[in-house]
DNA sequence: ACATCCACCTGCTCGC
DNA sequence: TGCGAGCAGGTGGATG
């Protein structure tokens, strides 16, 4: 489940379901998913059995649960990771990964990841004002930050020499953007991703991580994008931002706002959408 | 230091 | 019906 809202949806419902408990329980059912965790399982277990979750938090795609130790459960969803929020003892499902069951009757925490690119591991939380887990201190601060910096989130943007959509998906400029609202944003900007960051005014860099920031907005607030049930909540449910999509997987439609047909072009092996006439190429 | 790119996986769809 | 190719929402580490 991959970008900003979509692991937002999964934040508030680990707030709702799991923090306030007691973890009385931790099983690692494949190695893959907590290779982050060095120590290896057992650590991972021992640290956790017995903890208090205190909070749920996340910063870009990213998402951890405080505990009422120093340690916090880092998880990445990676392209396929889901945290599901099952009954105690139910069929376990067909990628289950890891389970977290609580001292309480209530249900259990699972990771369920297809394709092993997400994981989880216990980190130690960082003492400065933001509480980072130690390894995604590198990671930008997000759009839905209260103390995400625009001026700031620019100049990163304008600093690299590179393709301006590549500089959207560098989580250490700007986080929580990915393949869908990175093609979205650009579109909105009327701005095509490979243009160079260096060429760019303020303003218009400025305007394609506000349009991130609004689109991003408007797809949480539509319960994420999903096009298959791999993206759900916690409780198993799909989001249906996917049908306000205006370019992302448009290939050959009509662009909502000019009726020209979007493209599709490879990037980075995988695809880039956009209107050929809102969005013209860069020349050269 | 900085920019680029591919390996890491499973499963689905498409064309032959 | 089978089989290989291509594709999928991400990222860190290797490479230049």
């Amino acid at each position: 489940m991959p970008e900003l809202p979509e692991v937002e949806v999964v934040r508030r419902g680990l707030a709702e379901h799991v923090v306030g408990r007691r973890v009385s329980e931790v099983a690692v059912l494949h190695p893959r998913a907590i290779r982050r965790h060095l120590p290896g399982a057992h650590d991972l277990v021992a640290r956790l059995t017995g903890r208090t979750v205190t909070a749920a938090r996340r910063r870009g795609k990213y998402l951890w649960l405080e505990t009422d130790s120093s340690d916090a459960v880092l998880a990445h969803l990676g392209m396929s990771g889901q945290l599901l929020v099952s009954d105690r003892g139910s069929a376990a499902q067909k990628h289950l990964r890891a389970r977290l069951v609580f001292a309480d009757a209530g249900p259990e925490l699972r990771f369920v990841d297809q394709r092993t690119f997400g994981g989880l591991s216990v980190e130690q939380m960082r003492g400065d004002p933001d509480r980072l887990p130690a390894p995604i201190a590198h990671i930008a601060r997000d759009p839905m930050d209260p103390r995400f910096d625009l001026d700031v989130a620019v100049s990163a943007i304008r600093r690299r020499r590179t393709e301006l959509k590549r500089a959207l998906l560098d989580q250490t400029l700007v986080s929580g953007i990915g393949n869908i609202y990175a093609d979205e944003a650009l579109w909105r900007a009327r701005l095509h991703g490979a243009r160079p960051t260096a060429t760019l005014s303020r303003a218009a860099v400025r305007g394609v991580l506000s349009a991130a920031s609004e689109v991003m907005t408007e797809a949480l607030a539509q319960g994420g994008t999903s096009f298959d049930a791999l993206y759900v909540n916690v409780n198993g449910n799909s989001g249906y931002f996917d049908r306000s999509l205006n370019v992302y997987g448009q290939a050959d439609r009509p662009c909502a706002r000019c009726g020209s047909s979007i493209r599709r072009e490879p990037f980075m092996n995988r695809s880039s959408y956009s209107c050929p006439t809102c969005q013209p190429r860069p020349r050269g």
